[in-house]
DNA sequence: TAGATTGTTAATCGATTAACAATC
DNA sequence: TAGATTGTTAATCGATTAACAATC
């Protein structure tokens, strides 16, 4: 696997590129140049090159770079390759829609629980999932050594989830709630709000007036 | 309405704030030092004192920032006030998140129509809206002034519904799906991939193996 | 006054972009 | 060769941080 850690701009950039390369690939095109790539994703054409120049992917001058080793080299890059095993708390609409994107089983990821408190759920099937009981979670966390966590429950039972969690041994806590969650000791605790970015955004064209 | 526009990296760590001080409101502090805040949102001290400049938002030397005084001023530059209109087509699990989030509503934005291609979805409720057919997006986004939608399908159908929402008189489309959408005369596409930070996240982690 | 904390400047850091020689 | 496009350097831009005088 791939050792260096780049920034979250760059990995961002990254996946933009590996989407185009997929759809270019699709049609069959052996090679793009980065001004067509930087057409396609809105991002400088300079600033391509030194991201593949970082990413130590080389073209030809004069033609561009090959496509189906971009791809590869990519894909090597985002590490495909090693499964991580995560667990999923909060199988409402937010939790479901999580279980279902395959970005994540794309990127490596295994979700290898589905948990909630709430006992109506319990025993459902959510996407491919069964949902389990709260107390089910230590079990998991050892059978399949799973560190971390989402959290997808509604904000206010966030901070309450985090703190059980932590009790089942769970290490890093991505909380994909509104919620602030109190520092808990011995986890990591990662707040990413869902509709964030597209606040910023809907923010940006209210302001501009384009909204 | 508050008319300068801040960027993303302000906008964002402004929420953080926002959060953290109605914790303090809500247990009766009255006022706040930098130094609090920088430890409870993780920002650099400075940093905190420089934006609250630039929000035009000031302290006491010696004593700190009056806590109700920046919640209403960080209120205003959201811009809670002003309603704006969209719609959301999609109405599966991601939708239906969507459409629980109070982030939203406390942005000032409302949802005016919530629209889904599935025959079977159509006059089922989710959340608190009525899901309608495609073919009334264009009189709700006459009656509603609405120009904004948010597109919440399966990836396959972004594109097909993209297509359907311009022809609809959309004038800017968030594509909360992770497929890349061909521009379209007229129309602004926005995409965000809506686990991108989750994944940024957990890419971070497992390169660091702390997952 | 003494201690704390703001307001603000200057330094640093990192990311983006322009430019162009190298070379396919 | 002529045209295109990479690889790479240097310039620019913007965001973050350290530092500290002003002042409550």
């Amino acid at each position: 696997m791939e050792k260096r850690i780049y920034t979250p701009g760059v990995i961002h950039r990254l996946s933009m590129y590996l989407r185009y390369l997929s759809q270019l690939d699709d049609v069959g095109r052996i090679t793009v140049s980065s001004r067509e790539m930087s057409d396609a994703v809105n991002v400088n054409s300079a600033e391509i090159r030194r991201d593949l120049l970082t990413f130590k992917a080389s073209g030809k001058r004069g033609v561009g770079y090959d496509v189906k080793a971009l791809i590869s080299k990519f894909n090597e890059i985002i590490g495909t390759q090693e499964q991580t095993n995560i667990i999923l708390v909060g199988a409402g609409n937010l939790g479901a829609a999580i279980i279902n994107f395959d970005a994540l089983k794309k990127h490596g990821f295994v979700i290898a629980g589905v948990f909630d408190k709430d006992a109506r759920k319990i025993g459902k099937e959510v996407g491919d999932k069964i949902v389990q009981p709260m107390d089910k979670v230590k079990e998991v966390v050892m059978d399949s050594n799973v560190k971390t966590a989402i959290i997808a429950v509604p904000s206010s039972a966030a901070q309450n989830t985090a703190e059980e969690l932590a009790k089942a041994g769970i290490k890093v806590i991505l909380n994909y709630t509104s919620a602030r969650i109190e520092p808990l000791p011995g986890v990591m605790i990662q707040t990413t709000d869902p509709v964030e970015k597209l606040l910023h955004t809907l923010y940006y064209l209210k302001k501009t007036g384009s909204a």
